[in-house]
DNA sequence: AGCCTGTATCGAATCGATTCGATGTGTTTC
DNA sequence: GAAACACATCGAATCGATTCGATACAGGCT
């Protein structure tokens, strides 16, 4: 019986070959045959050849990695967690860049970048999936169940931003204090009457004027501290909460922060260039000099093709920096070290976009 | 000594509690605890309870995904293959756009999408990652000898565009008959000189001016495509070779054509938007007005923020469609089916970067 | 009472490779 | 010529779960 099945293994077309048929079409044993697929093991020349030949004429694949990863422990497989949907999360060009600074740091690890969308619902994947380190990039890494089944799991967990939490190695941002040296660059100019345009504050996704209870409840790091930076200089000023970091998103906020001449802000600060470019454009569609009659600062340092001739006020943020820095953590944390957490600074950037509010006739 | 080792498993704090341990604890058989996590399987309400109750209590988080995936001989993966540094393809909006479809229409199979660069080098993730079914975005399906092995896997394969293969199911673009009919709308406006900004033609990645070597070379089936449309109605046009569909790439590309004022094309025919992009503004840049004096067509139909005042002429390829369509035939065929192979067409765009060449005085 | 049905649970085989310790063979060295 | 050694190869245990067929038991039926 046992022959029988070893025989419709071997060549009932639609059964993939294993690594122990290779062995026994080679003549070898199982652990010699594995020995001949890796580099590094004492196998002889001539053996090894013949397990290669067997294999090729079986149409053999080479090990299953399913097989290979349980009993090696690894996958070679780093999760990369954002918080929305995958095609939002590659329209913001700082994830891009981080994502860019991560890859380029695990390239060591000859590992991929499994992309884990926490949208709250669909959450199967993230907690289920096999990898052998996950980065969040975006995230809150307290308050999300997902988040705590990695943390189960035992694999390295490092976060790119967002609060501190038990076992998550966090990349920091100087948020607040960069966002208020914007601030204090637009009172010394004069500004009084500042509006900010936010990143979303909470997995909600709805664009609204800014409110004590959403401020409350929100949850997303970046933006609260941004928030408060801005706070810090200008503690009345209002705001208007986006979907996303999108020129149009900056667009709708800016429409409906100048929509009213009398209470008109003569400037806006918004937490991400995109939402700049996007404010800047409403501005111009509605014949609102900038800076002239509005100054608009941004957040982030990315080129935005198409503001020309503007050059954003902006806080420039080391965001490949920033990726490489938890590449790097991971791959030490997979080789057993105890990285420590970083944190990152942003650099003013003075551009043609922020100038003294106009001089209201009395 | 199993005695030994059951309890240093249970207790040692670096160990991960496995599956049997919860079930000991529970006071249950393994294989009834690995029906506890499932939904669907016949267990007593009460029993389940004691299964998770004692889960939580040694802080077990789960079946583990390596061991699952060899059992089930499922990874709940699916591979994207690009043929271009992972950064660099996220910079491309089209493969975004059919990412996105992608994502929506394998949302069902809840997979992660795993990132695998084909960039030739380093392509040992891709030849052994455990993934269920792969995607090649915008790769050359033959040739290659990465594909080869997945094909050698036997699991669902998939091409967005890129010639047949065998074992490859190929959801194709009429790019050769969409270039085709932007050409001669060039040469019903009277154009004659006309200039090609191509998509790179193979891995290579430099750019030059194109030469029938580098035409003969090529490997890319999208860029030969659209080449060869163009040249079924300007069968002598020049053209240069870009690194990638990027805005900046067809400045380049656009200063090197415009360079010499005698020769100087009155119309280019860029493969894609942004390359078209690009030229538009190295036109501006050279005093040259667009469309009177250069005219501009493109490729993708994609929204090129900052392209404004111009409305690009091109053509609109159903992008996300395209990945839709990938992703429904993935899912197909894991269930066992054997979709068929899709060809998708562009639609002409007629926009203002296009009109009569200028009349050539003398 | 005897028989049958259905359900909850269990045992054991299985997925496909890797790896450790053991074995056997061939070569060197005194 | 025997002891020591290096090296290639092999057997068997292992990674951690899933799943199929078997079992036991409770309750319903005639």
């Amino acid at each position: 019986m046992t022959e029988v099945n070893e025989l419709s293994n071997e060549h009932s077309p639609g059964a993939r070959p294993t690594l122990a048929a290779v062995a026994r079409r080679a003549g070898v044993s199982n652990s010699t045959a594995s020995l001949a697929f890796g580099t590094a093991g004492p196998v002889s020349d001539a053996t090894r050849e013949r397990v290669l030949t067997a294999a090729r004429e079986l149409n053999y694949a080479g090990p299953d990695p399913r097989a290979r990863s349980l009993r090696r422990g690894r996958s070679g497989i780093v999760g990369v967690v954002v918080e929305e949907r995958v095609r939002d999360a590659f329209r913001d060009p700082i994830k891009l860049a981080v994502m860019d600074g991560l890859s380029e740091a695990i390239a060591s690890l000859d590992a991929g970048l499994l992309l884990l969308a926490d949208t709250g619902a669909a959450s199967a994947h993230i907690e289920d999936a096999s990898m052998d380190a996950a980065v969040l990039i975006g995230c809150s890494p307290r308050l999300n169940e997902s988040v705590a089944a990695i943390r189960r799991r035992g694999i390295p967990l490092v976060a790119i931003e967002g609060e501190p939490a038990d076992g998550v190695l966090v990349f920091s941002l100087d948020n607040r204090s960069a966002t208020r040296v914007a601030a204090e660059h637009l009172r010394a100019l004069g500004h009084e009457r500042v509006a900010i345009v936010s990143l979303p504050l909470d997995r909600g996704r709805r664009h609204a004027m800014l409110t004590p209870e959403l401020e409350a409840a929100g949850t997303s790091n970046t933006a609260l501290e941004r928030l408060a930076g801005a706070r810090d200089v200008f503690p009345d000023a209002i705001g208007f909460v986006t979907t996303g970091s999108f020129v149009e998103e900056g667009t709708i906020a800016a429409r409906a922060l100048l929509a009213d001449p009398e209470t008109r802000p003569t400037a806006i600060i918004a937490q991400s260039d995109l939402l700049a470019a996007g404010v800047i454009r409403a501005a111009e569609d509605l014949g609102i000099a900038v800076p002239a009659e509005l100054s608009v600062v941004g957040f982030d340092g990315v080129r935005v093709d198409g503001l020309w001739p503007y050059d954003l006020t902006t806080l420039a943020q080391p965001a490949v920096e920033k990726g490489r820095a938890a590449g790097r953590a991971i791959v030490e944390m997979l080789a057993g070290g105890h990285p420590d957490p970083l944190a990152f600074t942003s650099e003013f950037h003075l551009g043609n976009t922020t100038a003294h509010p106009p001089s209201i006739p009395g």
